[in-house]
DNA sequence: ACCATTTCCATAGCGCCCTATACAACATGC
DNA sequence: GCATGTTGTATAGGGCGCTATGGAAATGGT
C-alpha cells in the first residue's frame, strides 16, 4: 500500500506534534519553546553576544533579534552593550531565567521522552544515527 | 561524547531544513510549500469542503482558512458557497492551479530526494517505518 | 584625517502554525 | 414558530521561522 511514504512531510508533521508537546510542558514555567535554546546557551555560559547565539544555535541573526526581544520583555534577560565595542550586546539571564533552569530541564526530557515512546530505546538510537546523517548531509554536503 | 542525542530538536531542524529546500524547489512556479498539502488534496479532487480539507490533513481549522485566503489571493483557489447549505464552501481549482500539477509534483520529489540524498534507500525504508510508530503513537496514542 | 567597508544588531514584512473568539446558517426540541 | 444548540468559516492575536533592508560602530587603506 504505502510504497512511497512521503518521509519529509512526516518530519514536518512530527516536529509540530513535538512542539506541542514541548510548550505543554514549558507553559507552566512561562516560557515558549522558541526561547529554549538561547536559554540553554546561557545557562551554560552567561553573557554570550547575539552573534555568538547566531552561531551555535541554527537560525538567522534576525530571527535570533526577535526571540530576543521576546525573551526582555518577558524579563529572562538583559542586553547591555559591550563598553569596548558599542555594537555589541552582551545577553545575561536575570535572577527569574536562572530560576528557571533546573525545572526546564526537565520539563524538556519529559517532553522527549513522551515524544519519543512509541519507538523502544534501540530504535531511537537507530532513527538518531539517521537523522544526524540527514542534518550532516544537508549542510555543507560538497566536499569530503 | 554524545550520550543524549536529543532527537527531537534534531527533527525540527530538519523540518526547516526540508522547508527551506522545497521553497526553493516551488519559488518558480510561485507556489509556496504551505499551499501544496492543500493542492495535492483538490488535484485529487476537486471542490471539497475546508471541512474535508482540515480532515485529512492534519492542521487546524483557522490554519486551513488562512491558507485558502492566500491561494484565493494568489488565483489558485475559488470559493463557492453550497446551494443547499450556505455555511459550506467548496473549494475549486483555478485553471492556472491545475496546470501546475505535474510540475508540482516533480519539483516535490526532487525535494523530497534531495532531502534524503544522504541515506541510501534501505535506510530510507527503515527510518519511514520509525518516523510512522512516531507520528502514530504521538496521536490518539490511548485505545487498542 | 577621511572615506569605504565590514561587523553587529534592529526593523519591516511575510508564511504558516497555534488558540480563542465571533458569526452566520442549519438543525432540533418544545 | 422560536429559542437553543450545532456546524462551517472567518477573524484576532501571537510565536517563530525566513528574506531584505537600515543604521550605528569599528576597521582599514590611502
Amino acid at each position: 500500500m504505502t510504497e512511497d511514504t512521503q518521509i519529509a512531510p512526516l518530519i514536518q508533521q512530527l516536529a509540530r506534534s513535538y512542539a506541542a508537546i514541548l510548550q505543554e510542558q514549558l507553559k507552566p514555567l512561562g516560557l515558549t519553546p522558541g526561547q529554549l535554546p538561547a536559554l540553554q546557551q546561557l545557562w551554560s555560559q552567561d553573557g554570550k553576544t547575539q552573534a555568538a547565539l547566531v552561531a551555535a544555535l541554527q537560525v538567522e541573526q534576525a530571527t535570533m533579534a526577535n526571540t530576543l526581544a521576546r525573551m526582555e520583555r518577558d524579563g529572562l534577560i538583559e542586553r547591555r552593550k559591550a563598553a569596548h565595542d558599542g555594537r555589541i550586546r552582551h545577553i545575561h539571564l536575570t535572577a527569574k531565567a536562572r530560576g528557571l533552569e533546573a525545572e526546564a530541564r526537565e520539563a524538556v526530557m519529559r517532553a522527549e521522552a513522551a515524544f519519543l515512546a512509541p519507538l523502544r530505546p534501540g530504535q531511537q538510537k537507530r532513527l538518531a544515527e539517521f537523522l544526524v546523517v540527514l542534518a550532516e548531509g544537508e549542510q555543507g554536503s560538497e566536499g569530503s
